[in-house]
DNA sequence: CGTTTTTGACCAGCGC
DNA sequence: GCGCTGGTCAAAAACG
């Protein structure tokens, strides 16, 4: 509606926003962050995995069948340095170097293998110097030499050395293979783990919640049943703690008190690894808005047309999860990774500093959005809030940032908070990682009671925080000694994400699955690899690990609860 | 000249 | 219904 006041209200605020003098120009041109061209290339072919599959005792009894040594296996000019490192003189040479021996006595040939060996064209098969069973195979190989079928000896062997070297060529692949089979298994298990944890971590927060209430009609027969299944079963839907504007928007769980239990189905799909993507989040979140009775307000229109509405109501949910970032920068914006493009700029209530509106621009249709505006108390503190999901992939730099967002606000929308006091600080106890994390708890808060469900790490509260953005050479803005520090946020969210793409390197997965496949305990985990890095930033960012749901397209911020709830956002 | 920023206007939600 | 506020649009201006 044209309300026709608008005109003199905005103009209002235009002269308000006009007398300040950090309005005009206060967001210079300096945020157009090209992506950090990061020269860290995936480790696709960690040797050590590569390796100690044929350390495995599975491996060995395979080397058996092998006639001749394996040692040109390490020495082949025409394998990928990357797969074979030249192994140690360590026992499994001297293991296969032994059984090689046997084998060829077996095959009634010693001494000839030995001779194909030690006469034979292929020096690399001479490589005996760590194989004390081949030293004595070359040690009988004067007789073939000395004789006068040498020549034809020779020839022989020769045809069998290639032979062999075919052999040991088909059986490097196979290994390859066996690498591959053991890196895919590594990955399952890492994803497993991550999986759990965040379930285990729910589930906590479920019992910490429900000891908390101590409602008696937990009790009841039908409610108890439903929570313990849903508890069991590891569901992360637990309705007791899922917001209730998460509900309207059709993210509600399926446990909650009036809903029926999942079906078994829908119960393997929460029990299965979470939703690694957007679009299996939104998958799992539309199979709870079709079990959730459409409520009054938003899921009105839900109601008039479920599908397609609630995917809406789904997207809207998503996009209204904010992460709102607070540090200390001189600099009008931080770095992210992400290419911005400024589409407004407002006076908020209670702040004489505008906020600037961006919206991503590294797609045609992304749809995430930040706002950054200082504080009005401390105007040393700049407060960025991310709200939507990337549908694109994103550059190394931005993926941590978009990950850790995209975490906290899944954390959010998976109801792995309470629904009461609206506000809470995250326990430490609920941390996956609590050694890491020596965060106070303020650093990480939640509040359900804005109009969106936000998240807010707080950055500037640990008084070692590196993160405490000194005032700028340049443009930017990071709190490291270094000058050109302001670049190295990104990088290290993106040296994070790359560590572990390394892990995932066997899976071939897309960029995307990458992204969704990293937990963002492992970024905490990266970063704090790094000991320049923040811990405070470790620790805000863990404290989020709870729901976090690795999602590469994500950046999901708030803070602002645009209730303005944050006190320090003043508006 | 294409892209980005600026900024007045518009829209929607909410409270009274 | 009206006012207030947050958020967004889009034409004009600025920029490179």
């Amino acid at each position: 509606m044209a309300k026709g006041s608008g005109l003199s209200i905005d103009t209002d605020r235009i002269g308000c926003f006009l007398h300040h003098p950090t309005v005009i120009n206060s967001f210079p041109d300096d945020h157009h962050h090209h992506h950090h061209n990061s020269n860290r290339r995936l480790n696709h072919h960690h040797p050590k995995l590569k390796l100690e599959p044929m350390e495995t005792t599975q491996q060995v009894p395979n080397t058996i069948q092998f006639p001749v040594n394996l040692n040109c296996t390490s020495h082949d000019g025409d394998e990928d340095d990357e797969d074979v490192d030249p192994p140690p003189s360590g026992d499994r040479r001297r293991v296969i170097g032994e059984m090689d021996f046997f084998a060829d006595k077996k095959h009634g040939c010693g001494n000839e293998a030995a001779a194909a060996v030690a006469g034979g064209s292929d020096k690399k098969a001479l490589d005996v110097n760590v194989n004390t069973g081949l030293r004595l195979l070359t040690g009988n190989t004067s007789t073939c030499q000395s004789t006068a079928d040498n020549g034809k000896c020779q020839n022989s062997d020769d045809k069998r050395a290639k032979a062999e070297l075919a052999v040991v060529q088909a059986e490097l692949e196979r290994m390859n293979a066996e690498n591959q089979r053991l890196r895919d298994a590594l990955n399952q298990v890492s994803s497993n783990y991550n999986t759990l944890q965040m379930h285990l971590i729910t589930l906590t927060q479920h019992q910490n919640h429900r000891d908390r209430d101590h409602k008696p009609e937990n009790n009841s027969a039908n409610g108890n049943s439903e929570e313990n299944n849903n508890i069991l079963h590891g569901g992360f839907s637990g309705g007791q703690v899922v917001p209730r504007q998460f509900m309207d928007l059709g993210l509600a769980s399926a446990a909650d008190a009036n809903e029926p239990a999942l079906s078994p189905s829908e119960e393997e799909r929460l029990r299965s690894p979470l939703p690694v993507n957007n679009a299996a989040a939104k998958e799992l979140c539309d199979d709870h808005a079709r079990e959730d009775s459409p409520e009054d307000g938003p899921n009105k229109v839900a109601r008039l047309n479920p599908a397609k509405n609630v995917d809406q109501a789904t997207e809207a949910t998503m996009r209204k999860a904010r992460v709102s970032v607070r540090a200390r920068s001189e600099a009008p914006m931080i770095s992210d990774g992400c290419q911005w493009r400024k589409y407004g700029q407002k006076m908020a209530k209670g702040n004489p500093c505008p906020r600037a509106y961006y919206r991503c621009t590294m797609a045609a249709a992304c749809p995430v959005r930040k706002q950054v505006q200082r504080c009005a108390e401390d105007r040393s503190i700049l407060t960025t809030t991310y709200e939507g999901n990337h549908n694109h992939p994103l550059p190394p730099a931005a993926m941590a940032m978009a990950s850790t967002t995209s975490s906290a606000a899944r954390m959010l929308l998976s109801g792995s908070m309470p629904s009461s006091d609206g506000l809470i600080h995250h326990h430490p106890n609920f941390l996956p990682r609590p050694s890491l994390l020596p965060c106070p708890s303020t650093m990480a808060t939640i509040s359900a009671s804005a109009p969106f469900p936000t998240v807010t790490l707080d950055l500037t509260q640990n008084p070692n925080n590196p993160l405490q953005f000194q005032r700028p050479p340049a443009q930017f803005h990071l709190p490291f000694p270094n000058p050109n520090a302001a670049s190295l946020l990104p990088q290290l969210f993106g040296q994070a994400v790359h560590s572990n793409q390394s892990k995932f390197s066997g899976l071939q997965m897309s960029h995307d699955a990458v992204q969704q496949q990293n937990s963002l305990a492992e970024t905490v985990n990266a970063l704090t690899a790094d000991p320049n890095f923040t811990a405070a930033l470790a620790a805000a960012i863990g404290s989020l690990i709870g729901g976090g749901q690795p999602n590469n397209n994500g950046n999901n911020g708030g803070s602002i609860s645009s209730g303005n709830n944050n006190s320090n956002d003043s508006k």
